[in-house]
DNA sequence: GTCTATATTTAGATAGAC
DNA sequence: GTCTATCTAAATATAGAC
């Protein structure tokens, strides 16, 4: 792998692990083994090394909804958005327990994060109106919008919240399926008779993997 | 004032403009025009500083929900709870925008949060209890358990993701009306016709808070 | 591309005089 | 209680040799 590279993977490991604020430079050129000198031929600044890491996540979720993908249904059209979503701000998700203050320092970040919403959210309102037209949903028009703007904000905020809720130590990935799991519980009291069955099957699903994701967990503790 | 009190007015005015991270015990004593050893006379360090913002955050908190105040109808005492927990979020949002971090670097910091966050949960599932009991809403106690999480969630993250998705200089109070509003447009879709007319009328309320909130703003601009 | 060495700056904190 | 002076430690960043 690249220097370049490298350094933007070890970047991310040590921010997931500990906070960026509380990794510098020389914590990641010691992490790798270089100077830090070498990490400054590779990346202006550390801001830069953020900015990059945004850029490869942007990346990652273009391609999780690769237009040329072949036509699902409605069902699995939300599972799958549902775990692109969710796996991708696990993966970077230093960057949603700190959302304010790194946008605050890099304006053109910001702007990148707002694309990025607006194109999550406009895939989202497009799964909302399949299930609506198939009757799945007992919502108006704004109903559908009301909502669509809360999921979106319990989305963006999990990591967050879940971060302020529980000690670092006792955050693992599972934490991802209980964020999904609450956003379908959120829609499983608007859904019609048909569209519960839908609901609740995903939810059966998410819950299955909430439990393996528990006893890997364990594993590890062990 | 004294001395230990000015600080810590001074320090939550420059954390919420500036955000914590990037106000140093220096800049709180230029502000004050003290001296910084005089800053470290009345506290230990700048973790003890915004210890003591909290604990005077949880003091208003219990004050704003004083058992002796006069028992009122279920509406009122949403709206109270409404305005008591968002306009302090707000007075306090330093803390809110940026909890994970804040809340690593203090154990028992993490502890209390913890606390009144409970204490704040147990007061809105009673309402929403009150208010399924006159038959305004239509929930299973399950049902009701879930959106009481969901509200939980939207409620104590909204300043993180009000802070995420505007540039700060487009932050005002006017946030707070938007985040109630949101509370209640997820409540909404769950109500009996009887209910629905309780929330509507909430939801007028608050939409006229807002326009008056957006007036100002414009006013401070000219 | 990478290293060593080092400069610059700042945050956090303390000692001791008043 | 408050100030002046100052120290330590750390973070960011660069210069120049290899």
């Amino acid at each position: 792998m690249k220097t370049q590279d490298r350094i933007i993977h070890a970047a991310l490991a040590l921010f997931n692990q500990h906070g960026e604020p509380n990794i510098t430079t020389n914590h990641i050129a010691a992490d790798l083994g270089i100077s830090p000198g070498n990490l400054y031929y590779h990346f202006r600044n550390k801001e830069a090394i953020i900015h990059s890491i945004f850029d490869q996540y942007a990346q990652d979720l273009a391609l999780a909804f690769d237009p040329s993908q072949p036509q699902e249904d409605t069902q699995a059209l939300l599972q799958h958005y549902l775990d692109a979503t969710f796996s991708l701000m696990w993966r970077y998700r230093f960057f949603y327990a700190n959302l304010p203050d790194i946008l605050r320092r890099d304006e053109a970040l910001q702007h990148k994060y707002l694309d990025a919403q607006q194109q999550l959210q406009t895939n989202l309102m497009t799964i909302l109106q399949h299930y609506s037209h198939a009757g799945w949903l007992n919502l108006s028009e704004s109903g559908l919008a009301a909502v669509g703007e809360t999921l979106k904000q319990v989305a963006s905020s999990w990591i967050f919240y879940q971060s302020a809720q529980a000690p670092q130590t006792h955050i693992h990935a599972g934490v991802i399926y209980k964020g999904v799991l609450q956003m379908l519980a959120l829609l499983h009291p608007l859904t019609s008779s048909q569209g519960q069955t839908a609901i609740a099957s995903l939810m059966d699903h998410y819950q299955q993997q909430l439990v393996r994701q528990d006893i890997r967990a364990l594993d590890t503790l062990n």
